[in-house]
DNA sequence: GTATGGATCATCT
DNA sequence: GATGATCCATACG
């Protein structure tokens, strides 16, 4: 049977959004749902910063109705389609500052029968070493838009200590400018379930 | 192993 | 009507 999990203090995500990314390396990733629980734990993720950042949703302080969730304070999820997929981001920032960080792979670590379930015909490795793939195998949607990450359903919680973290640019923003060179995307070292 | 193109839809212009 | 913070199948080496 599975056991829940602590989440994190909202006073977690209070700290810069390049040093967030970085913190949430490690960390478990939990969706309950009636299924049951599933989670992971956080390998590689991106960060973006907002009014500066080229590659950001919310470069230039550009504000709609899909951002507008970036604008508020940090610990909240903002979810966004993409083609076919779900990308699922953690805000970062006080209020009024859209930055946030993307959560790019995970380990899975309960719920693996669910996850095979999902991710029908992939091999374990591809359940959830992509932005697209991990949202479909821990069942995260558009539904979980705007949600808090300090109470289930969809939480972060303790993971373990990163031996070394990487970094080096973001991937699939070929078209941002000088963006693309920032070397904003960091990772576990000789993780197995990194991307690409 | 790398390279290429199509799928497919919410969001924005 | 155009655009992707992607994924997958296929072709080729």
């Amino acid at each position: 049977m599975n056991q829940a999990h602590e989440p994190l203090p909202l006073e977690f995500y209070n700290k810069p959004t390049i040093e967030l990314a970085q913190s949430l390396l490690g960390c478990l990733l939990v969706k309950e749902t009636e299924e049951g629980l599933a989670s992971g734990y956080i390998v590689e993720t991106e960060a973006y910063k907002g009014p500066g950042d080229r590659a950001a949703h919310s470069y230039g302080n550009r504000r709609t109705k899909r951002t507008e969730i970036m604008y508020h304070e940090a610990g909240v999820v903002y979810t966004y389609t993409m083609h076919t997929h779900t990308l699922i981001n953690v805000v970062s920032g006080e209020a009024d500052e859209p930055e946030a960080v993307l959560i790019r792979a995970l380990e899975p670590h309960e719920g693996l029968a669910l996850m095979e379930k999902r991710r029908i015909g992939k091999k374990p490795r591809d359940w959830t070493n992509g932005p697209g793939k991990l949202t479909k195998a821990l069942s995260i949607t558009m539904n979980d838009y705007g949600r808090t990450l300090t109470a289930p359903p969809l939480y972060i919680a303790k993971g373990y200590e990163p031996q070394d973290i990487l970094s080096g640019p973001r991937i699939g923003i070929d078209n941002s400018g000088e963006a693309r060179e920032y070397p904003w995307r960091f990772w576990i070292k000789g993780n197995r379930y990194v991307s690409r």
